[in-house]
RNA sequence: GCCCGGGUGGCGAAAUGGUAGACGCGGGGGACUUAAAAUCCCCUGGCCGCGAGGCCAUGUGGGUUCGAGCCCCACCCCGGGCACCA
């Protein structure tokens, strides 16, 4: 028979994690619990976590792992005693939105704002520590006020510019595409094929930076893998110009090179070309420029002039992709030549798309001995290839087979008085005797371009310019900012390659900020990065109307202290963020210059060895798996799963460990002992496992911080005696950024009445963590042999000695010793 | 092709150059139960051995070291990024 009376208590205590999630979300939102006071702060800690895009389908698993380690963080540095902000907002504009509102056939001026309120449940489910009292979205006027204002201060800087470039169009998508969104040829978000089209754009220079961008990753405190991309992507090359006088190609070559040579003729033109190995220019035997090249005109004999022309033609119209993908060489011989300098002999200009307008002066001298594309070209077009580089074993006249590429070994051949010279060696001594005769300058190179911000689209803050007949094109004034984006029915775009606000006359129309008269509004809208490139600057400062961040609570909060995001922002958000504010910096409006201390990129939580991702139809929604185990054992399972700097394979089986170990936590809390001693034993796990957890903590390194957590639990059940109080207690704050509500649920329980997050963070002592007797691992040439129970401060001799007491090592140590290798605390290694 | 990661039990994974596999999942055995679930306890890298114990083992092959999963060289495989950038 049942005991009604010990039943009843038993379900009272039994964990609830629904019960208790509900409690304490409600308790945080109405205490305010998680919205410190930012002016007041004695000690400020900005924990950011990059903004979601707020979809339809709401947050996934994945999306939800890499917040729980931002929170867990942010919490743990609140328990350390700091102010902890970790705001939230929604990164809402851009195609992403205007696309899903096209297919549902809504308007995202509202579905967005629904997206945005499951987003805010879901958030709200997995207990973060948000404070929602700093929320934005980026689509919002009083938010986009200020990514126009931001525009305004480039602008006026003359960082903004308009140009006329081709660009990739997405014919379905029916607007311009950034690089970064061509992925193969195709557009990253629809897959269609990408086509070249010409368009005035908007511009940053981001280039002017460049050597900043790439000089400050010495120093900033980021993920080693993000930092080698933006090196990678900044692509600096340095190397020299090199200027190769062209013939008149109406003197006949021979007689002409002589006279040129000799300064007793001018050559009517000169090519610049670009080169990172200055070394190899012996070994020149023909230049080649871009189809685009503005000399590709004047250099082409009447005789060449067609194939020329046709060539160019049929490189215009190719998309930009297809041409930098197909990697057979085409050219196009425009019948002139050129000097090289250092030879003094005269080499065919050709023609070929393998070579890009865009990068270095559009012209390249071609050493196919040395270079891989140029040795291609050779063979296409029986080009001569000349051997001015020998490597190991090899000499002058070694046939070359193949490029030889090597940049550090190898020494010059064919290369006259540098013959002999290593490579780096040979770079400096032929770009200064070439600067002598002033045909080259040493130069560097950015594979970085500017960046584009003009999108042709509806869904983004119209970029506040406008158009005049007498004044040309006006800055709107900052009094007049926003320039709202109007609430219109058709926003579909079309083919015209403008954006649908051009049809809005009552919009577009607009009287001329200067001088009064009829002007005209800038139609495009700035693309989604601009908007997420200062939002961590606007989040302490929502509040405020009339700047678009509070001075002083600035100078506090920022730089960000933590930032936490996925490493496929590694180059776009976090280059441009980093350049704006650059930009703000030199404006004087920040006072510092990078706007992020510390980085760490998440990893990906996979499924079933694949991306999440909606095509392969894998997603996982966090919904469900609160519902059955609760956000605590859901958060604690996701940081144990795998390293969380690498991500890993989300499966449900293992989340039963996590779930237990709560569990015990909660039985273990619930019926602890208040009276009596606590067992130091237990209290010396205890301190190595607060060493454990912190560590753990610091360097985002959940998983070991969660394993090293059980472990405590497996000692504390293996106790006689319930577990007292104070081997309790600290455990339930080493546990609290992990599973917040069970947390906040025990500590009131035991009694105290603000929160546990205020409560302190357990104090390590590492006397108390330190273990009187230690196992001594004992080896015999390396090989583990045995280990022996010593005091913490044995020494080498007395280890030796009950070493080779026991038998069982003994056994392996038939004479003296011949070396004796002594780790203290760690290991005996006798070499015999 | 280039640049980053990574390769450890059946699985997810630990491991400042110092006892490889902590922690967890799964599996096996047991306790409790009429039974199941839940809970609890024990075992669980491979091979040999009754056992004590021994041998092998961190993708492959070399090297450095008293000692290598970790450092160096060469290579193989997987994941990601960049890619005609001269």
């Amino acid at each position: 028979m049942t005991d009604p009376t010990r039943s009843a208590t038993e379900a009272a205590d039994i964990y609830d994690p629904a019960a208790v999630e509900r409690k304490w979300q409600a308790r945080w939102q109405e205490q305010g619990t998680n919205s410190p006071d930012l002016a007041g702060a004695p000690r400020p800690y900005y924990q950011l976590m990059m903004f979601p895009y707020p979809s339809a389908e709401g947050l996934h698993v994945g999306n939800f792992f890499a917040f729980t380690g931002n929170d867990i963080h942010g919490r743990f540095q609140r328990l350390r005693g700091h102010t902890v902000f970790e705001p939230i907002g929604f990164d809402a504009f851009g195609i992403h939105s205007e696309n899903y509102a096209l297919k549902m056939g809504g308007h995202p001026m509202e579905l967005i704002p629904r997206n945005i309120v499951n987003f805010r449940r879901q958030l709200r489910r997995g207990g973060f520590m948000v404070d929602w009292s700093h929320e934005l979205s980026t689509t919002d006027a009083a938010y986009y006020k200020w990514t126009q204002w931001i525009f305004l201060q480039l602008h006026e800087r003359g960082l903004a510019y308009k140009k006329r470039a081709a660009v990739n169009w997405c014919p379905n998508d029916k607007t311009v595409l950034a690089n970064e969104q061509v992925e193969g040829g195709k557009c990253e978000r629809c897959g269609a094929v990408v086509e070249q089209r010409f368009l005035e754009q908007w511009f940053f220079r981001i280039t002017d930076y460049a050597e900043r961008l790439l000089n400050n990753l010495e120093w900033i405190d980021w993920s080693e893998t993000t930092k080698t991309a933006q090196r990678n992507w900044i692509g600096k090359s340095e190397g020299a110009e090199v200027r190769f006088h062209v013939l008149d190609p109406e003197l006949e070559a021979g007689s002409a090179t002589a006279r040129v040579a000799t300064g007793e003729i001018e050559a009517p033109a000169s090519i610049a070309v670009f080169t990172t190995r200055p070394d190899t220019i012996f070994g020149a035997t023909w230049l080649v420029l871009a189809p685009e090249h503005p000399l590709v005109d004047a250099l082409t004999t009447d005789e060449q002039r067609g194939a020329v022309e046709g060539y160019r033609a049929a490189a215009a119209k190719q998309d930009i992709v297809t041409r930098k993908t197909h990697r057979d060489k085409t050219g196009v011989f425009t019948g002139s030549y050129a000097l090289n300098p250092a030879t003094g002999e005269p080499i065919p200009v050709w023609v070929a798309d393998y070579v890009l307008m865009e990068y270095g002066t559009g012209a390249i001298m071609a050493v196919p001995g040395h270079d891989e594309r140029d040795f291609e070209f050779a063979r296409a077009f029986d080009l001569p290839v000349v051997r001015v580089v020998a490597g190991e074993g090899e000499d002058a006249h070694t046939p070359l087979a193949a490029p030889y590429t090597e940049n550090e070994g190898g020494r010059l051949v064919n290369s006259r008085q540098f013959d002999g010279l290593s490579v780096p060696e040979a770079k400096r001594a032929i770009v200064e005797h070439l600067a002598r005769k002033r045909a080259a300058k040493a130069v560097v190179n950015y594979r970085l371009h500017d960046w584009c911000i003009s999108r042709q689209r509806y869904w983004g803050p119209p970029i506040p310019i406008i158009y005049c007949d007498a004044c040309g094109t006006v800055p709107v004034p900052e009094r007049d900012l926003p320039v709202l984006l109007p609430d219109i029915e058709d926003f579909r775009p079309d083919d015209t390659g403008v954006s649908p606000l051009a049809r809005h006359d009552e919009w577009y129309r607009v009287p001329c900020p200067r001088c009064g008269a009829p002007g005209r509004r800038e139609t495009d809208v700035s693309d989604t990065f601009l908007d997420s490139a200062w939002y961590f600057l606007r989040y302490p400062s929502t509040e405020r109307d009339d700047v678009p961040f509070d001075p002083t609570i600035t100078s506090k909060w920022l730089p960000v202290d933590s930032y936490i995001g996925g490493n496929e922002h590694a180059v776009l958000h976090l280059l441009y963020a980093r350049f704006v504010t650059m930009v703000l910096h030199d404006a004087g409006t920040l006072e510092f210059e990078e706007p992020f201390k510390r980085f760490r990129a998440h990893g990906h939580i996979i499924r079933e060895g694949a991306k999440m991702s909606k095509t392969k139809g894998n997603i996982v929604n966090p919904d469900s798996y609160i519902d059955e185990w609760g956000a605590d054992t859901f958060r604690t399972y996701l940081m144990f799963l795998g390293p969380f700097e690498e991500g890993g394979d989300f499966r449900e089986s293992g989340i039963k460990g996590p779930r237990d170990f709560l569990g015990r936590l909660w039985i273990s809390a619930t019926s602890m002992r208040t009276e009596g001693e606590a067992d130091p034993a237990v209290l010396r796990k205890l301190h190595q496992t607060i060493d454990r957890v912190q560590t753990g903590l610091e360097r985002l390194s959940f998983n070991t911080a969660v394993a090293a957590m059980m472990e405590y639990m497996n000692v504390l059940r293996k106790g006689e005696r319930s577990p007292h109080r104070d081997e309790v207690e600290p455990l339930v704050q080493l546990v609290a950024p992990f599973a917040p509500h069970l947390a906040e649920e025990l500590w009131e329980r035991f009694g105290h009445e603000r929160s546990i997050f205020d409560s302190g963070w357990p104090a390590y002592d590492a006397a108390l963590a330190a273990e009187d007797t230690i196992q001594l691992a004992v080896q015999v040439n390396g090989k583990l042999r045995g280990t022996i129970a010593v005091p913490r401060e044995v020494t080498r001799e007395a280890a030796l000695e009950l070493a080779l007491a026991e038998a069982p090592i003994a056994k392996f140590v038939p004479a003296a010793p011949k070396k004796v290798v002594f780790v203290p605390g760690r290991l005996l290694n006798i070499v015999v």
